[in-house]
DNA sequence: CTACCGATATTCT
DNA sequence: GAATATCGGTAGA
């Protein structure tokens, strides 16, 4: 269907609130998209794309695809790429909730609470069993499928962007207000090691 | 419930 | 060498 990627074919602010509701659908396993964050280009110092590196290279490309990437080094993270080619952008699947498949990801996070089963992006990922060869994957035909809610949400909330340093106030955080699989938001992230200041 | 802390790939200094 | 789009375990209120 060419009207998903027309709908991602925008830039990452615009494009993410109208992807809350959405369906991601992996291996029989489907998630309702709760919570998402914008990242744009060179003018947002808080995303990869801020500077093009082989990582953030697919940011550049065509909407539509998967953007994997390894958080902190051991989390995966997914997003989904926006923009036209060529102007780099994509949104950071956070949370959703689980609305098909949730025995078989029970036994992939064994003793989670059911609406805590992916709620942050990286439990959101391996919730999914995405992996990071899943980067590049065209999410309009692939074993990865991305489905609009064929009425887009209306009461979605905006806020800051959750664990960032730079460009930390932006408000390009979208969620569903009163959905319990958002993650909570934690205002005092200042890392004690390294260098600290407030 | 809140707070700290370690694990560690990619990128930047 | 150090920071980062994080998480889960442990400790304490």
């Amino acid at each position: 269907m060419p009207e998903l990627l027309e709908a991602l074919a925008h830039p990452a602010p615009q494009v993410a609130p109208v992807l809350l509701g959405a369906r991601l659908s992996v291996g029989g396993v489907t998630l309702r998209l709760t919570e998402v964050e914008a990242y744009g280009g060179a003018d947002d110092a808080g995303s990869h794309a801020f500077r093009r590196t082989p990582r953030s290279d697919i940011m550049f490309g065509p909407p539509g695809r998967l953007y994997c990437y390894l958080s902190y080094g051991i989390h995966v993270c997914a997003n989904v790429v926006t923009g036209r080619d060529g102007e780099a952008g994509a949104v950071l699947l956070r949370a959703g909730e689980v609305t098909e498949g949730v025995e078989i990801v029970r036994t992939r996070r064994p003793g989670v609470a059911d609406h805590r089963l992916a709620s942050g992006p990286g439990v959101l990922c391996r919730a999914l069993g995405i992996e990071l060869p899943a980067n590049g994957t065209d999410l309009t035909r692939g074993p990865i499928r991305l489905e609009l809610d064929p009425e887009p949400p209306t009461n979605s909330s905006a806020g800051p962007r959750v664990g960032l340093r730079q460009a930390a106030t932006t408000p390009w955080r979208f969620w569903l207000p009163g959905e319990p699989t958002v993650t909570r938001y934690r205002a005092a992230l200042a890392r004690g090691r390294g260098r600290d200041g407030a």
